[in-house]
DNA sequence: TTGACATGATACCTTTCAGTATCACAAAAA
DNA sequence: TTTTTGTGATACTGAAAGGTATCATGTCAA
């Protein structure tokens, strides 16, 4: 569980990978529609999209012969959950209402 | 500003930090007392306190001859507002009654 | 079947990173 | 003043990361 959240950690420390994610958040893509984004070769962009797949934060499906990736908000979600451990730190009344919420969702 | 974002993430990124982080949390210790915690030497210590100073997710202070290390919540939280982009995917409710908090809090 | 095309895989290079070892320095204590 | 102690700073090593180039493979279309 610990190894999740450090593969997920990882996966987010690197600008591209950030920006990748946000655009699968908008739709899913091929690796070839994802690098025409940036300006490196389609190898580099494959192996962000393995980093980040094995961060268990995007999702890949093959069709075909080509790849569909798209976002995996659960996976992105328990590195977020890691914040947790500072609600306390900020907004109280928002820290507060969010665990209140979160134990109402369960 | 991305930047700032990009230090914070990249300070996240080893574990070794995120805990560091986490017992500053708790309360804030000089450089010798921080090594205590972990199993490696006092200069490596420092060098991650470094770059969580970087990240400004830490605070430094030196007094005489030691180094005071305190948490900084406003650091961090640049950080996790990073991943309000994604609020839409996670639970609709608790997404919306956290923005319109945050809409009063302003 | 042949060719085009999206992807997989490997080798290689350069830079960054995590860590150690070592020495210098400054402040507190004796 | 001398000694102790907490820290700063530098150089070095091994491993990992980000990137390119190149070729192999599988699938779709003609």
């Amino acid at each position: 569980m610990t190894e999740a959240e450090q593969l997920g950690f990882r996966a987010l420390a690197d600008p591209t990978r950030r920006s990748i994610l946000r655009l699968l958040a908008k739709d899913e893509m091929t690796i070839a529609e994802v690098a025409e984004n940036f300006q490196m070769t389609r190898a580099a962009v494959k192996k962000h999209l393995a980093v980040l797949s094995e961060g268990d934060l995007i999702r890949v499906e093959t069709v075909g012969r080509t790849r569909r990736n798209s976002f995996n908000p659960d996976g992105l979600r328990r590195v977020f959950d890691w914040f947790g451990y500072f609600d306390v730190f900020w907004d109280d009344r928002l820290s507060a209402l969010k665990s209140e919420i979160e134990k109402d969702v369960q």
